[in-house]
Parts: C-alpha cells; sequence; structure tokens
DNA sequence: TCGTATCGAAACTATTGCGTCTCGTAATTA
DNA sequence: TAATTACGAGACGCAATAGTTTCGATACGA
C-alpha cells in the first residue's frame, strides 16, 4: 500500500543532489582516498553547496560510509560448475578492486580504524561476513558434488586462497594476475581435492 | 676500524631520548591508529619536547617510518627439518604477534598509511621484504631436500600460507590457533609435495 | 500572493596539527 | 670562562577542514 507522501510547505527536495552528490563522493574517494575526502571537495565536485550535503548528512563520517556501502566490492556467483574457475574468477574480482578502485585504501583505512576502535569491529566483521557468503558457498558446492573432500572445512579453504590474495594488494604488491590466482587456487584445492 | 667520532662543541644529543621518542611513538600509533598519530601526541607522550623530534626526524611521515620498522616482528628460523613443523612455528609467532601485542594495530596503521602514501609504501614493502626471507628459506630447504615439488614457488607458498594469518588477525577475528595454523600448512604443502 | 523550505555559493567560526621559533637552562669543548 | 649545542616547554604562524550561517533566488502548497 503506497501512502501518499506527507507533503510540507516549501520547496522540495531535488533528488537529482542526492545523486550527484553520491557520485562526486564516489570520485573523490576513488581519486584521493579517504585522507582527501573532504566535503569541500565533494561538495565542489557535485556542483552543490555544502549546506545540501548537510541537509541529507549529519556529518563527514556519515557521507564517507554511504559512499562505501555503495562502492563495495560486489562479488557475483559465476558458478561454473567447476570450483576452480568459480574461485579463481571471484578472486580475479576482489583482486582487481583492491588494486585498482578506492576500495583498497578504504578498506585499509577501515582495518586500521578497526583495529583501534571496537564499533568499526563490529561493523566490519558484519560486513566481511557478507562478502564472505558467496565464496563459501562455491566450496560448499564442490563438496556437495564430491569434487572436494568431505571433511574440508569451507571456511578455512575460503581463508587460505582469499588471504593471499589481502596479503598481495595491500603489502607486498606482488603480482596478482589470473596466472597468479590460478596457480593459488589449484595449489590449495589439491590439498583438499577427494581422492 | 672504529673512527672516533668528530667530536663539535655543545651540549651532545641525549640518546634516551630517541628511545623515549620512538618508544612513544609505537604506543602512540598502537593505540591511536594513523588517524591520531600526531607529533604533539608523540611528544607529549615520550615527555620530550616537539625540537627534540625535529631535530632527529624531519617530518612526521619519517618518524611514523622509523616507527613502523622497529616495532616490527622478529622471526627466527626454527629448522627443525620438517617444513610443516617450521612454517607452523613460524606462523605461530606472527599470529600471537598479530592478536596479542600491539603490533598488530600498528601493522594495520602503517598498511591504511601505505595505501595512499607513495613513500611510505616503498618503505613498507621494503620492509615486508625482509621478514619474508626466512620462511622462504625455509621453503626453498624443503625443497632443495626433496621434500616439495622442485616447481614450486618458494615465495607464493609463503604467502598463501601466511595470507590467511593476517586475514583473521586483522579481518575476520576467526580462530588462529595451533590446530588450524597446522591445517592451514599441511592443506597447502599437499599441493607441492613431492611424489 | 504569501509563507516556507530548498537551492548554490560563499563567508564565517572553531579546531586541529605541522613545522618553526623563542625562552631559560644544562652539558660539553676549547 | 666563552662558545656552542641540546634540552623541555610552549607560543606562534599557517594551512586545512568540519560544520554553521547568511545571502538572494527558486519552487512548491494553500
Amino acid at each position: 500500500m503506497a501512502t501518499t507522501p506527507a507533503r510540507r510547505p516549501g520547496r522540495p527536495r531535488d533528488a537529482r543532489a542526492d545523486e550527484a552528490i553520491l557520485e562526486a563522493a564516489a570520485a573523490v574517494l576513488a581519486e584521493q582516498g579517504p585522507g582527501g575526502f573532504t566535503v569541500d571537495a565533494v561538495a565542489a565536485r557535485a556542483g552543490r553547496g555544502k549546506a545540501t550535503i548537510y541537509r541529507r548528512w549529519p556529518s563527514r563520517a556519515h557521507l564517507m560510509l554511504d559512499t562505501a556501502r555503495l562502492a563495495g566490492v560486489v562479488l557475483d556467483d559465476p558458478d561454473t560448475g567447476s570450483v576452480v574457475e568459480d574461485l579463481v574468477t571471484i578472486l580475479g574480482h576482489l583482486a582487481e578492486k583492491l588494486t585498482t578502485s578506492s576500495v583498497g585504501p578504504l578498506v585499509a583505512a577501515t582495518i586500521a580504524e578497526a583495529a583501534v576502535n571496537e564499533e568499526t569491529r563490529k561493523v566490519y566483521a558484519e560486513f566481511i561476513g557478507e562478502r564472505r557468503a558467496v565464496p563459501v558457498q562455491v566450496v560448499q558446492r564442490a563438496i556437495d558434488r564430491g569434487e572436494l573432500r568431505a571433511d574440508a572445512d569451507p571456511d578455512l579453504v575460503v581463508d587460505i586462497v582469499s588471504g593471499p590474495v589481502f596479503l598481495r594488494a595491500f603489502m607486498s604488491q606482488a603480482p596478482l594476475d589470473e596466472t597468479v590466482l590460478r596457480r593459488v587456487v589449484t595449489t590449495v584445492l589439491e590439498g583438499v581435492r577427494a581422492r
């Protein structure tokens, strides 16, 4: 049942402003990183006044959270029938996001914040949990159809294959191309393959 | 040949000041994260003047880099003759450091800074490279004595086994006890075991 | 037409934090 | 003793930035 919106007097909010602001915010975050994410920069880029932003978001932090949420990694389930192909595809998307977009610095900043701040840690754990659901499901499917050992731990397998992606993206800057990813996946799965 | 230091007139630098400053810097970085790492905070905590800091480090960034470098994890080479035991031991030390000491937040803070700052990234990559030397050597030894396949990539193997340690320490807070570590190591090595 | 809320733009306030400089004092060499 | 450098403390200049307020203009309901 669609309720007729309670109309208030005065000029209504411009929906395109929300859009323009979020779009600009994502661009600034991508190009400048979290440190360069200033309200003035977002306002200028969006071509809107700061008041228009503060009318919608109570603080810079809230705007940044919404921006991060929308810029988050979206992992589709490829479901090719081969656990190797599925995982290589998923890790490929993850690696690309982490190394070429604002998500990398953003995740790094959040990790650091979470190490110091209990509240952030909870929210972040929840966020991570949602992302893990897809690869865990992929591994579980492979177990179910007998491709992998029945006693394999899907959570641990996912951690083992995705760990190096984060490691190389954030720490060593070592190669992270498809060849490497494929080698990671095949090596790890060899240890849990049904025989 | 020890050169007599060219003595200059005036009061000499107090070596305890260097120590106190670095110690305070590590504490601040661990407790406040990179955002709270201010020169004033470090000076106050160290009980020294800011000038004393700037007499030793040209900028906040330089101080932060030195702080991260010195607080690093020290990894001994167990060399038990079994690559599994060696790696489990090394990863155990790493996991304990990351989860129970200030090193965890400190590394997290540095990762975040490195994600945005080119200078920090270079120095940090170098730092990471040094730490990797021990486990890489352990894997190489196992290859040399025929325990692991000759075409295995020691660097990649190390990344695969240590990735999940960082992942669980920083992101999921999932268990990281010896049982888990042993399972990680044996699973991964199964994929590169000589046969 | 009147009242009200929004708009973009920008001035404004207040805070933070880097890096410099000054002060009076202490340690060291010549 | 004189010259020189370091010390802790903190004031200071300066830039950046969060958040508020003001401005004239605009869009809507009554």
